[in-house]
RNA sequence: GGGCUGCUAGCUCAACUGGCAGAGCAACGGACUCUUAAUCCGUAGGUUGAAAGUUCGAUUCUUUCGCAGCCCA
């Protein structure tokens, strides 16, 4: 089967769901059949705007009904999609969007050709048109292009939703996000910020002399984090294959190759739940960087929140639903166990008892299997009682050991790593350490990961004799700090669930 | 995984305690050359998420299932 007729195949699937078509698209393909019988294609490629709708505003939004009237041989060419149309007969508003903004057109007979005059007729709100001629001022002095030429781009053979409501189920925003894009301009500003965001890290990086790779997203062996990792499998090769939780080992590999400075902005997949936090593939920024140290990067991480913060908001302090969050530096800074005790509330003899830590953490409803460790059991209790408290931005440091497999014990604490934690709104928004550049601990590190692995712990790491032997050619200092996309979006456009930040987040396939 | 809520026309929503399934917008026909959710007259549009049950009768009650949202885990 060539590629074009499996496309087609695949195009009938809906198509053939609803052979009866309702009356709204037989009513628009009969229109686009009479456009046919005028002599014009229904889907021409030829036109090509000369303007954009912003641009226009911009040198002639403030142009009076005198000045533009002087400029009336000024002629403009847009393309857009038709929001609306007011029609009255023998003249018509229309109001067409393009990627810029939006702007009303004015259609009159008298000034188009008859046969122009016809095609409009049998336009629908939701076609893409092509329209040509100068602007002007209608009497409420709004801006208004004069139609003088006009053709049919492309037709639009279902109708968009209502005017006035727009779209806001939001099963069909997600499901149907270009809908979600045509109708819903905050929705097209969110995505507009998120690429903003995302150019303003990837800038700040290449400023400091951080070298952009890619890495594997397909790995034999899945590491550099504790979660889950989806399965596929590769055909000629014959292996299973998993996606990758974490880009980080290979991203220090090429710290031991020498690129000293690295980022890498992508996607991780998570075999897990959904959630207004959470959805199975999220994007993140690691970067990691030779001869610095987490505090290093805790500076620099107060630096790039408000970069970002201010592109985005134009200042550091904001709302987030309703409550201010201000990310002008120094931030907070606590200690894991400290925070435990002072924000959560936790009895002092929890801290360093494994049995009373695991009793409290199965109460506030965590799952732990006979060999969890006392770290394992206080990072639970932190997640319910700790984090959510952190609304204002806060590092946490002073982590223990044995849930960071891959981070630098501290010189003169054994049990804890030099790793730190940010908080902001009450979530995770990132994590960063002096990387464990220490062969011979790296190993033990990840007999111990694998031990707990053995012991049914589906998120414990594998043992990667490869980046062992890696780091056993020596790998410089280094701190390294992975960031969540994602949820920096969500707070810098003010959105409650990850799934409004995503173009197309995960749902099940619609069905009866 | 558990709890709660929702699913009705293309969209946004009604329909009391079980009694003929409705409105606005969109659409279609007509009038209308400065509208801003244009206005006026008229018309059409439904497998009430799916299946089963109770009932003379189910959008409404019950069960199962599907999808989504929120909360909890």
């Amino acid at each position: 089967m060539s590629a074009k007729s499996r496309e087609k195949n695949h195009n009938e699937q809906p198509a053939a769901a609803e052979a009866d078509e309702n009356l709204l698209i037989r009513q628009r393909r009969s229109k686009a059949e009479q456009v046919q019988e005028l002599g014009y294609g229904l889907f021409p490629n030829t036109f090509r705007p000369r303007n954009q709708i912003k641009e226009l505003l911009k040198t002639h939004g403030r142009l009076d009904a005198a000045r533009l009237e002087a400029m009336e041989d000024h002629k403009f060419a847009l393309a857009g999609r038709i929001m609306a149309i007011r029609s009255f007969g023998k003249a018509a508003f229309l109001k067409i969007n393009d990627r810029s903004a939006s702007l009303q057109l004015h259609v009159q007979k008298e000034v188009l050709s008859p046969r122009e005059f016809s095609l409009f007729k049998k336009l629908d709100v939701g076609d893409i048109i092509g329209v040509s001629g100068p602007l002007f001022r209608t009497r409420t002095r709004e801006l208004t292009l004069r139609c003088e030429k006009l053709v049919l781009i492309t037709k639009s053979f279902r109708p968009l939703p209502e005017k006035f409501h727009g779209l806001t189920d939001v099963e069909q925003r997600y499901r149907q996000r270009y809908l979600d894009l045509v109708m819903n301009e905050q929705v097209r500003e969110i995505f507009r910020a998120r690429s903003t965001i995302v150019n303003t890290i990837r800038q700040f990086l290449i400023e400091r002399d951080f070298l952009e790779v890619e890495t594997p997203m397909m790995q034999v062996l899945p590491g550099g984090a504790a979660a889950k990792p989806f399965e596929t499998y590769h055909n000629a090769l014959g292996m299973k294959l998993y996606l990758r939780v974490a880009p980080e080992l290979y991203l220090k590999r090429l710290i031991v190759g020498g690129l000293e400075r690295v980022f890498e902005l992508n996607r991780n997949f998570r075999n897990e739940g959904i959630s207004v936090q959470h959805n199975p593939e999220f994007t993140m920024c690691e970067f990691y960087q030779a001869y610095a140290s987490y505090e290093d990067l805790m500076s620099l991480t107060e630096e790039l929140f408000g970069i970002c913060a201010a592109a985005i908001k134009g200042a550091l302090r904001f709302e987030y639903q309703g409550r201010e969050i201000d990310v002008t530096p120094p931030w907070q800074n606590t200690d894991f166990r400290s925070s435990l005790l002072e924000v959560g509330r936790v009895p002092p003899e929890v801290l360093f008892d494994r049995e009373r830590a695991l009793n409290m953490s199965t109460e506030l409803g965590g799952v732990h299997r006979r060999g969890d460790t006392l770290g394992k059991a206080l990072a639970k209790i932190f997640d319910v009682k700790v984090e959510p408290l952190l609304w204002q931005p806060t590092f946490v440091t002073g982590f223990p050991r044995d849930i960071s497999p891959l981070s630098r014990t501290n010189d003169l604490d054994p049990d804890i790593v030099d790793r730190f934690e940010f908080f902001i709104a009450g979530r995770e928004m990132g994590n960063g350490f002096s990387e464990l550049n220490d062969p011979d601990d790296q190993r033990e590190r990840f007999a111990e990961q694998a031990a707990q692995r053995e012991a049914g712990d589906e998120e414990a790491q594998f043992m990667d004799l490869d980046y062992v032997r890696a780091l056993e050619y020596g790998m410089p200092p280094t701190a390294g700090e992975g960031i969540g996309i994602d949820r920096l979006v969500m707070l810098l456009t003010d959105q409650p669930s990850i799934r409004e930040v995503i173009l197309f987040p995960l749902l099940r396939p619609e069905q009866g």
